[in-house]
DNA sequence: TTAATATTTGGTACGCGTTCTATATTATTA
DNA sequence: TAATAATATAGAACGCGTACCAAATATTAA
């Protein structure tokens, strides 16, 4: 089909280019002041435009918040590496990564929240966790440490997934029902690694 | 200490009344419209109250939005033990309950949205998930199936925290993360449930 | 340049949760 | 009855997410 007149579609580039500028802002704006002082209205004000334009790069709220996501995970990440460095026993390796998992979410709630509960109560439809292979990649360093541990595990991927659903699950109920006297992360956690650990 | 003049507080049972008539009210909105159209300035015009008195009973909405868990939690119940009249085998019943709670959550994510994301992300503190025996209950039924497979097991709360934060882990992946290529809840959840089967 | 089209902007609007303040209402004791 | 204290109310305000719309602006093909 021909390109007819008229102002041209913004290029990929642009809308990245856009959507990073927001998206870090957003970022500056949460690491000084927290979660609740990112709002779009003041994020066009800061970044220098309509409340509307940004709308025009994002579907709402919840798809400026994902940019944090990235950053969070990056954090959670570190902090797993350093508590990992001085363990070589690769079964220990697996486990401290796992309780060193549960640990982080534990003492962040705020960054729990933002990452797996930040979807609208109000919304009915289920917005899409999108999430990027960098950022998968945070999650999935598990399936590293269970092939280490069990290099002729058959079903590595399930035994992953298993063992990161069943983790988040934990830090969601510590998270959310706190005043209920759960037993404690460790122990959940050692008991959840026991049912990978054939 | 003697009672000064002025009127009394409110008894405990106008406290209870009043929460019940706003929850009741909340309720009905919910089942007909949805999760979001139950507003506190609605809820206030149509129970005939100023909204500020409802401020008054309620830390906030957050705090309302609780007396939904309940329904939606015997709802659950009720759907679990519709799927487990035809099962005897005690193991089975274990495998089968877990199982249909899963899918109740997967099956219904507006509902899970509300018992277990409801926490609003721009708050800092964290509001805590109080739960009353009778819906706790819903969730301790897993200890009496697993006390039935394992009568000799020392330590059934464990396994039953385990096992319950481990359902709920799955379900808020499955849940939240729909684009990412889980490995089935079925699967899962009977991994899952190996880990308590010593 | 002109016409066409994409995008941005500003303004207005709705309903929301929440907070504040000032005023009224109520039920009790003195 | 009068004073008093608990409670309820109305009203305004703030900032929010989100939607709609008309006007302005930018960028291209003809």
């Amino acid at each position: 089909m021909a390109r007819t007149a008229g102002r041209p579609t913004r290029s990929k580039a642009e809308i990245q280019e856009f959507r990073s500028k927001i998206g870090k802002h957003a970022l500056e704006i949460y690491r000084v002041e927290g979660f609740g002082a990112v709002s779009i209205r003041r994020l066009a004000k800061e970044v220098g435009c309509a409340p509307m334009t940004i709308y025009a790069h994002f579907e709402g709220k919840t798809d400026i918040l994902r940019f944090l996501w990235a950053d969070v995970l990056r954090d959670m990440s570190h902090d797993i590496e350093k508590k990992l460095k001085s363990v070589v026993d690769a079964r220990e390796r697996l486990r401290a990564a796992a309780q060193a998992f549960v640990d982080y979410w534990i003492d962040h709630p705020d960054h729990f929240r933002l990452v797996f509960m930040s979807n609208d109560v109000t919304r009915a439809d289920v917005s899409a966790f999108i999430m990027d292979e960098d950022t998968l990649a945070h999650f999935l360093m598990f399936s590293g440490f269970i092939r280490e541990v069990h290099p002729e595990e058959h079903d590595v991927k399930m035994s992953t997934d298993t063992l990161i659903s069943g983790l988040i699950g934990i830090a969601l109920c510590m998270n959310t029902m706190p005043d209920y006297p759960w037993a404690d992360a460790a122990s959940m956690t050692n008991q959840l690694l026991s049912s990978i650990s054939t």
